[in-house]
DNA sequence: GTGCGTGCAAATCTTTTGCAGGACA
DNA sequence: TGTCCTGCAAAAGATTTGCACGCAC
């Protein structure tokens, strides 16, 4: 289950549904964003954005993110260093791994982690709301190649 | 199993056994930080500190906290707003539970994750090297408050 | 006495905000 | 045509760095 696989005229129908204006910055960034498999800064999406369209301001790119953000589009990924970093968001609870090779992120079945969080619940007598797991490693293909 | 039963005299030992001098200032900021129940940053670690030791310098406390963290005492905390927080570091895989009333950190039983990873790894065919798991929720104590 | 730790200030880096002009509905 | 979006520049905030001085060893 890929990022890549995240449809970018969804994002923009929500965009139009919350109101939004779709301008050409707009499509462009969400199509950056949503099928990107590695983790992208605000930086780093300036950076691919200005590859495209050199005028692109870093600002817009910075209240795209936040706006993708709130409409929980787009998730804040805290990363193995920094935590500044976003992919597209797939449903809770959700098992993210990053490859620590090549930095491609693969989202897993979520169900053991909800097993998890029961089972903690329980033990702990904690009411548990919300949960983050991040695994990192080596990806198949990465130690294929190695 | 809380953060405050970490035994501060441990980590100036390890200060110590890395080559560093132990001074007054290290002192107390080490035990600000080993005996925390609650995620601090760097910036609420120089506002405790300088309650104790007004002239305490802002920098001395980043310098201090990155130290820590490098010899592994101290763990950055990807909070549920903002990754800027420390928590002692204890055994791995850690599971991590944070009040989101009360602010405090409870430290779980790491074997199910220990058992979920395996299962991932298995299921998935990554080779997993690292987590990051944290719960948020309503602690036990804040449940019965309300 | 030597060199690391410290405080201060400046520099750097990231992110946010204000504003004037332009584009979308 | 009104409002939202955009780019620029400045501001704000967080963190790092340079340097002179003092203290631990």
């Amino acid at each position: 289950m890929l990022a890549h696989t995240i449809d970018a005229n969804k994002w923009l129908t929500a965009l139009r549904e919350n109101g939004c204006r779709i301008t050409d910055v707009q499509e462009m960034l969400v199509h950056i964003l949503a099928h990107t498999e590695i983790p992208l800064s605000a930086e780093q999406v300036w950076e691919t954005a200005r590859q495209i369209r050199p005028e692109t301001g870093r600002a817009t790119v910075y209240r795209m993110v936040e706006k993708l953000e709130s409409l929980n589009l787009l998730r804040r990924i805290h990363g193995y260093q920094g935590c500044c970093s976003f992919l597209p968001t797939l449903p809770e609870p959700m098992m993210l791994f990053i490859c620590l090779v090549c930095g491609r992120a693969d989202y897993l079945d979520g169900q053991p982690l909800h097993d998890l969080i029961h089972q903690s619940e329980r033990s702990s007598g904690h009411h548990i709301t919300d949960s983050r797991l991040q695994l990192f490693g080596t990806c198949v293909a990465c130690q294929q190649h190695s």
